[in-house]
DNA sequence: CTGAAAGCGCTAACAC
DNA sequence: GTGTTAGCGCTTTCAG
């Protein structure tokens, strides 16, 4: 492959010459950046990335740590950010770490190596002070309340909106409500724990073990769900499920057991996602694509030192009342 | 940032020998590289990858070339991408295109700027032979049958897998057939045509340009299309969908306007995703996550110089019975 | 085993 | 406006 050198030769103009046509710099003459266009044409040159990363200690690509991409939770946020990242030039690396600790740490050390500018954590495993001191080599950002820190973030109150379901599903008269989880660690789920257990209590309820479902992602996790809940003596009559997909699910299996929603079983999805409106799902939106979108800019605004300080912002969730309750 | 003169300096060694501590060679004395390793420990160093990638001319990163990832054949194919990359040490840049033409061409791009070391081709818009000339930078490998040219490939046999699927329907009585796909210029999309189109002429139906069903994607769409039967006077018996999703989606709407599948309506999907066993849906099984997997290797291979020459692999589909037709 | 030195390809002072 | 030149941080001959 032909190099800056042998272009500028070829134009007989110098090395800096070439590059200031590579960069649509000013104050370069019409005949000779016509030349040097030519070069570059007859040697179907192009510039070595490598080479201008190494000298402006940048690499115009952003890491984007997620467990696995193939749920609509991660695609979600992963059209957000990309969108944002089309517009302003940048590269996504997709980092799949499976919640595996040494998987998130080798995404955290990109940062430090320079391969990439700056990390958005869609999900992880690992406390976050481990994430922290990382934090000099690069802005990251986290889609989930991290407080006070160096890591900026994009969050939900799910303290808020999870109560807010509860308290929806109490005033239509329920009191024997379950719920579904994804993890059982994660920031999102303990916060929801607790509005969970707040709630329960403010009705003078107890909390059942048995009507609380973690590791539940998936459609066919919802089938399984409701599978479970044929089993039990004492059904609950409500379920707040944190995946439209698995409410889908559990609303299926519940049609093929002659079960009624919301007669028999009422269910409130999360993610407002294409499948709830299908399965008329009255669900929670949480507003992935904005929250992608707005954790590039924020990543991106500190690369280009629009601004220094990690950032905090909250986003609205919205009740989308459909059918299902 | 520490660089491996300041390790060197304070190790009292050579710059080369850092480096060679750094890159596991060999013939470094013990006491050196202990002397290197507190270095680099005591002043908290990393390498800088740009300029290794500089050197190298590799970066060890490959991009993946797709319209949009929310969808799951996008997303079981980028996991059986991603499985293998991670075990070849590999990142993976995740180029979202639209099918934009613009896009798809940066994304060639990259590869010819060293950006990355080869593409993978889930699914494009451009003509093949835009995408030739940027095989001679790095390894390209398509998800589709490319036939012989400098592009690899991994591919199923669309023509005979939806041969094989219209075949099963009219052994099973269906005459009335129609239709999904998802664009209908695609090589894919243009073989499962043309397997129709000779399918029904071999059973001399007329082709019904109203029973074919293009731009379809997802659950909902499939809602929008079993909504078109409704409002024909003649309607189809039978429908090859090629996605679960928008099967799944067919299949609900049906139930809810009292149509039952598979009596008044046959439904045989694609792609064999967990959707497909939660509604029964009788699909052909096309090997994503192999397929993935398969690509990458083809790629990563051509990278390490284990083989030379472009590669075309042919999989195989599966049909997977259940209730739906 | 170790070190000196020559680049990899490019950018950006700096001088003219 | 343009060219010269000194790096960016690293790897790798080549001598010893």
């Amino acid at each position: 492959m032909a190099n800056i050198k042998e272009i500028a030769k070829l134009a007989k103009v110098s090395v800096s010459t070439v590059s200031r046509v590579l960069n649509d710099h000013a104050y370069v003459s019409g005949d000779k950046r016509k030349a040097v266009l030519e070069a570059i044409e007859h040697l179907n040159y192009s510039r070595n990335m490598s080479a201008v990363q190494l000298i402006n200690g940048k690499t115009n690509v952003i890491g984007v740590m997620l467990p696995f991409i193939n749920h609509p939770y991660f695609t979600g946020l992963v059209e957000g950010i990309s969108a944002e990242a089309l517009k302003n030039n940048y590269q996504l690396m997709l980092c799949q770490t499976d919640y595996n600790e040494l998987n998130e740490i080798n995404v955290l050390k990109m940062l430090k190596t320079k391969q990439i500018d700056g990390i958005i954590i869609c999900s992880k495993h690992m406390p976050l002070d481990q994430i922290e001191p990382y934090a000099r080599y690069g802005p990251i950002v986290a889609c989930e309340d991290v407080g006070s820190s160096p890591v900026s973030s994009v969050f939900l109150d799910h303290y808020t909106s999870f109560r807010r379901g509860i308290n929806y599903l109490i005033e239509r008269g329920h009191r024997h409500i379950g719920f579904c989880l994804g993890r059982n660690n994660g920031v999102n789920s303990q916060m929801r724990r607790r509005a969970y257990v707040d709630a329960l209590t403010s009705i003078q309820e107890a909390i059942r073990e048995e009507w609380i479902f973690y590791q539940s992602y998936r459609i066919e996790d919802g089938v399984d769900v409701l599978r479970k809940l044929l089993q039990m003596e004492t059904r609950p009559t409500a379920l707040l499920v944190t995946s439209d997909q698995v409410a889908a699910g559990i609303i299926m299996e519940a049609g093929k057991n002659g079960l009624r929603v919301p007669e028999d079983l009422a269910v409130i999805g999360f993610d407002n996602q294409p499948i709830a409106e299908v399965f008329d799902l009255t669900t929670i939106d949480n507003q992935l694509y904005e929250m992608g979108s707005q954790a590039f800019r924020i990543a991106y605004d500190q690369i280009m030192k629009i601004r220094e300080l990690p950032e905090y912002r909250e986003l609205e969730y919205r009740l989308i009342e459909r059918s299902s309750v």
